[in-house]
DNA sequence: CGGTATCCCCCGCGATACTG
DNA sequence: CAGTATCGCGGGGGATACCG
C-alpha cells in the first residue's frame, strides 16, 4: 500500500489516504463534530460497520485521527488531530467545488433520514423561544415508517425524533424530500417555496413565520452558482 | 456508478469522480499544461494506458475536461473546462496539506525521471544567458542508463535529453535522488547542500554559482512545515 | 504516437452472522 | 453500542498484445 502512485509529489501521497472511497465523508463527518463510532454512521449511512473501521484505521495511521476511551472498556471516541483539522481546508474546497460543479442530484441521492440528519446540526436554537420547541417533519415522497421526524429543540440541543416524540408540534412541514434537498443545498429559495406551496408550514402563525429563521442551510450554500 | 454513496452533499458528489485513484494526479498534470495524452503519462508514468483513457473520459463525462482535435484523424487535446480550472483550489488545498502532513517519503517513491519531469516545469529561463543553456545531471543511486539526463533549455523552452544532446554541458549537477527530491519539497535547503557537498554543482564558476537562481522548486514548498 | 482489446487476477467491499 | 469474523463476488485495474 505503500507508494501507491511511485511519486514523492504530496498531492500523491495525500491521495494515497484521502482519494479513497468514503474517506472524505468520515473526515466531513469528524469534522462536524461526530466522535462516536455510530454517530459517524449516521452521517454516512452505507458505509459498512466493517469498512468503517477500517476507514478509521487508516486515518489513525495517518495522524489524522486519534482514538480516545472515555472509560476502560468503553468504546473508543475518535477526534481529529491537528493534522486532521486542517483538512477542513480540502473539504471546503472540495464542496465549493462540488456545490458549483457537481453532478445534479439523482432520486437515489434523495435519503430523507440524511437529510435530517444534516439538517439537525444547522437549527438555530438561539433564535427559538424559550423552553422546548417542537418541528415536525413530513416528506411526501417517502415510504411509510420512513417518512416522519421530530426534531425535539431546547437550546443549544436538537435531538431527532422518528417517533412522535409525545410533546405537542409548534411547527410541522410536509413537502417531498427533492424540494427539501434543494432547498437545503440553497438551489431553490426556501420562502418562495413556502409562498408557492411547494412547503407547507403550518403552526401558530407567530412561530411558522420564525421557522425560515431556524434553518440555517447547508455550509456551502454561498458557494457562487455556476453559470449557464 | 450514480449515487455513489446515496447522498446529495457536494462532497459526496465530488468525491464520484474525484476520489477515484490516480484522478488527482491527471487533473494535476493537465491543470500545469499537459494536453497531448503521453505527456500526460510522463507525469503518471505508473498508470496504464487503459485506466489514463478511463480516467480521461470520466473527467470529460464530468465537464472537467474537453476534448479537441487539431486536425482530422490527427490525436485528441485534453484542456481543462472552466470547472476544471476550478479545481485548481481543490489541488492547492490537497498539496499544502500533503506538503505538510503527509508520510515521509519512501524509496519507492523516489523515481529520478518523474524528479527531472517535475523539474523541467520549473526552470526559470528568463535568468539564464542568452542562448542555449545545458544542465546534465547525475543521480548516483540511480541504475546506469537511467540517471543521466540534460536540459537543454533556450528561452522559454526547457527540453529533457536522456542521452547526450551534443552540446556542452554549462552546469553539471551530481547527487542521490532522496537529496533532489527533498531539495524539491524544500525539505532540504539548496544553497546548504552544495556548500557540504551532497550536491555537487560543476562548471564555470560564473554558471554554477546562478544554478540555485535557475531552478524554482515546487510550488508547495511555501507551505509551513509541520510542527514537532 | 495514441490509443483498443482481451485476459485474468486479486482485493476492495458488501452482506451476514456473531460477540463482549 | 461498537465493533469482529467470515464468506463470497464483482469489477477495478494491471499486464500484454495488437492496431491505425
Amino acid at each position: 500500500m505503500t507508494s501507491q502512485f511511485g511519486q514523492f509529489c504530496p498531492i500523491a501521497l495525500a491521495s494515497e489516504v484521502l482519494a479513497q472511497k468514503w474517506m472524505l465523508l468520515v473526515v466531513r463527518e469528524l469534522n462536524a463534530g461526530a466522535t462516536r463510532f455510530n454517530e459517524i454512521r449516521r452521517g454516512v449511512p452505507r458505509i459498512s460497520a466493517t469498512l468503517l473501521k477500517q476507514r478509521l484505521t487508516q486515518l489513525e495511521d495517518a495522524g489524522i485521527v486519534a482514538r480516545r476511551w472515555v472509560q476502560p472498556d468503553g468504546p473508543d471516541e475518535y477526534v481529529l488531530t491537528k493534522a486532521g483539522t486542517e483538512l477542513k481546508q480540502v473539504l471546503s474546497a472540495v464542496g465549493t467545488w462540488g456545490q458549483r460543479w457537481a453532478r445534479k442530484i439523482e432520486n437515489d441521492d434523495l435519503d430523507p433520514s440524511w437529510l435530517v440528519w444534516a439538517m439537525h446540526r444547522r437549527i438555530d436554537t438561539s433564535m427559538m423561544p424559550n423552553g422546548r420547541t417542537v418541528i415536525a417533519f413530513h416528506f411526501t415522497d417517502a415510504p411509510r415508517n420512513h417518512n416522519l421526524f421530530w426534531f425535539v429543540c431546547k437550546h443549544p440541543q436538537v435531538d431527532i425524533c422518528v417517533k412522535p416524540p409525545g410533546f405537542e408540534e409548534d411547527v410541522s412541514v410536509v413537502t417531498d424530500t427533492r424540494t427539501m434537498a434543494e432547498v437545503w443545498r440553497g438551489i431553490r429559495p426556501l420562502r418562495q417555496s413556502i409562498s408557492n406551496g411547494r412547503i407547507q408550514v403550518k403552526g401558530r402563525s407567530a412561530l411558522q413565520r420564525k421557522f425560515p429563521e431556524w434553518l440555517m442551510l447547508s455550509v456551502f450554500v454561498s458557494a457562487k452558482q455556476r453559470p449557464n
